[in-house]
RNA sequence: CGGGAUGUAGCGCAGCUUGGUAGCGCGUCUGGUUCGGGACCAGAAGGCCGCAGGUUCGAAUCCUGUCAUCCCGACCA
């Protein structure tokens, strides 16, 4: 593609509207334009970018034994009814009306549809499994969209759906997709990690998340370096409490006043008790019941889990007014001693010993607070969110945390759908059961997003050898030495011969603007073609990631260009 | 949806406090000189000051409403 040609329409200046590097470079650089708020349009390096990932995801997972289809992205009411979703799904759905006033949704995900058809189509264990994909845009209102591609309304997903016999298909079918997914992103040449995820409400089944490190990403994921546990945060838990401390005596029970004092800090300020040495007690509302969680006071409450164990709908933390309709003080002086309110326990806090809590009495504090002889719990779980340093639960080393970008996940679904959309199938004994599902996602336009994250420096992206829009771009100097353009248009011809994917710059511009370009967009080969080294007939070639260029005799170029090209292509 | 912020030329911004002819830089177009890391000179085009209403002789500026965009919290690929 001559540059001339090439609709790349690059600006100096990072929009204001750009907050990430990836939003920010994107725009920059020509790929991709904002419709609405996340809604993009996709200019033609972005659209190159999106197809090698889509092809890399299509050929992983045809190789794994899926099958593309394509389904309505408009998608009737009525099938969303059928299993609940059109009022569960909420706001987060977009909705529209036809003119016969018939509901239809613009489809946030595909199980419905998939179920569907393969109720109509499929109907014995022959014909099973069925693992069917498709790559497709999805629609989902977000509350808040966000920081460009990495949270749209409208984005690229690829979903595959799996239909099994029973439970132990399902595992060869997931564990078909974890292979293929590490291949996928093996493949792409991104940094990423599996982490153990939390499957929420639809069951307690296997969940895996794939996630691109990058410090701007939105997970938090915990791992341990000793061995391969890692989760995020949502999910992670950590070795059990150890009772070291449980030597000291058990002090006898006091209430103190603190007047004024409300926070853990100022307990640790005014009476040093430090963090770990206290109680907090947080109260929340489960589908209308008034409860309270206690933590260590340097801990911080995991909704998810607390969530996952009540099982409940609505959960969110009490207001102070109804705090005070069961207990005597307010926010700041809460605590288990006496409490008239299921008490759930993480389970840290039933190794400490003479700890401080609120005395449920504003302006007093407890100290020497002992669980079992002061107050007992009505449940004991973990509620807590891991942080760095916690000890493993496989092998008790101290993990760490590192942040991520979620660009895929693998899901068993168990017999939800089927059972709610009548997915059956006759099985060798001809009786009728269930198929056993699982759905496996990865957000394409988002993984775009992610390599750039992972790939960048100050002068712009740096596209790994296979995703780059292009592989290589060439550069005269001058476009007007005909001697430049001339070895510039055999390099070119050469290079489009042996089945490169070539930019040759042939802009009337100057050199400083070709080089800036070629950064910006983020090629991962630069040819440059300059008076001094053609005397010699040699070019300078540059990798993008790579500060200094080597000169390469003319005809050398198009073999060396291709080394780079197949090494980038190769290497994981 | 709650909290915070911003809407002025394609992009980045100033002007608003104290109402009085809409500005700067980059980009674009024309001509010329340049030509190995975002050139220089001369000229030109380009704006319903987000939208609606109000106050006023007069509104980018003050008031009210509204829409959009961005950031922080609950959702997810």
């Amino acid at each position: 593609m001559k540059a001339s040609q090439l609709f790349y329409p690059t600006l100096r200046e990072v929009p204001s509207e750009a907050e990430i590097v990836s939003h920010q470079l994107l725009l920059r650089a020509g790929f991709i334009r904002k419709a609405s708020a996340g809604v993009y349009s996709y200019l033609p390096l972005g659209r190159r970018v999106l197809r090698k990932l889509e092809n890399i995801v299509r050929e992983e997972m045809d190789k794994a034994g899926g099958q593309e289809v394509l389904m309505p992205i408009i998608q009737p009411r009525e099938l969303w009814e059928r299993t609940g979703r059109w009022t569960v799904y909420g706001d987060e759905m977009f909705r529209l009306t036809d003119r016969h006033n018939r509901g239809f949704a613009l489809g946030p995900t595909h199980e419905e549809m998939i179920t569907t058809l393969v109720d109509a189509e499929v109907h014995s264990y022959r014909d099973l499994p069925l693992l069917l994909y498709q790559i497709q845009n999805k629609y989902r209102d977000e509350i808040r969209p966000r920081f460009g591609l990495m949270r749209g309304r409208e984005f690229i997903m690829k979903d595959l759906y799996s239909f099994d016999e029973d439970d132990d298909g399902l595992d060869i079918s997931y564990r078909k997709m974890y292979a293929a997914y590490q291949a996928i992103f093996e493949r792409m040449a991104l940094k990423y990690r599996v982490v153990e995820a939390d499957s929420g409400a639809i069951g307690g089944n296997e969940s895996h998340e794939f996630m691109v490190l990058a410090d701007s990403g939105e997970c938090t994921v915990i791992y341990c370096d000793a061995c391969d546990y890692a989760a995020n945060v949502e999910k992670a838990v950590c070795a059990e409490p150890k009772a070291e401390a449980n030597l000291d005596k058990l002090e006898p029970l006091e209430k103190i006043a603190t007047p004024g004092l409300r926070t853990i800090q100022d307990l640790v300020e005014q009476l040093h008790i430090p963090e770990e040495k206290q109680v907090k007690t947080l109260m929340y509302s489960a589908d209308g019941e008034i409860l309270a969680v206690i933590l260590r006071g340097d801990r911080e409450l995991n909704e998810i889990k607390l969530k996952n164990y009540l099982g409940c709908n609505q959960l969110f933390m009490a207001d102070e007014e109804s705090v005070r309709n069961i207990c005597a003080a307010g926010f700041g002086s809460l605590g288990p001693v006496s409490l008239k309110a299921k008490i759930l326990m993480d389970k840290e806090v039933s190794v400490l010993r003479n700890f401080s809590c609120g005395a449920n009495e504003d302006g007093f504090h407890y100290i020497n607070v002992n669980v079992g002889r002061d107050f007992v719990p009505t449940a004991v779980g973990d509620f807590k969110n891991v942080i760095e340093g916690d000890p493993c639960p496989a092998c008790n080393s101290s993990m760490k945390a590192i942040r991520g970008i979620e660009v895929g996940h693998v899901f068993k679904l168990g017999t939800k759908y089927s059972d709610a959309l009548h997915a059956f199938y006759r099985n060798a004994e001809g009786e009728e059961k269930a198929m056993v599902m699982g759905c496996y996602g990865i957000g394409v336009s988002r993984t775009m997003a992610a390599a750039v994250e992972q790939n960048y420096d100050a002068n712009g992206i740096i596209w790994p050898m296979p995703i780059a829009p292009y592989q290589v771009i060439i550069i005269p100097v001058n476009s007007q030495k005909e001697d430049q353009m001339r070895a510039a248009l055999d390099i070119y011809a050469e290079l489009l011969g042996m089945g490169l994917e070539v930019i040759l710059d042939d802009r009337d511009e100057r050199a400083g603007v070709k080089f800036k370009d070629a950064d910006l967009i983020g090629i991962p080969i630069k040819i440059t073609i300059g008076p001094k080294a053609l005397q010699e007939n040699q070019v300078e070639v540059k990798k993008r990631w790579e500060t200094e260029a080597v000169r390469i005799e003319i005809d050398r170029v198009g073999a060396f260009a291709r080394a780079i090209v197949d090494e980038g292509l190769t290497q994981k």
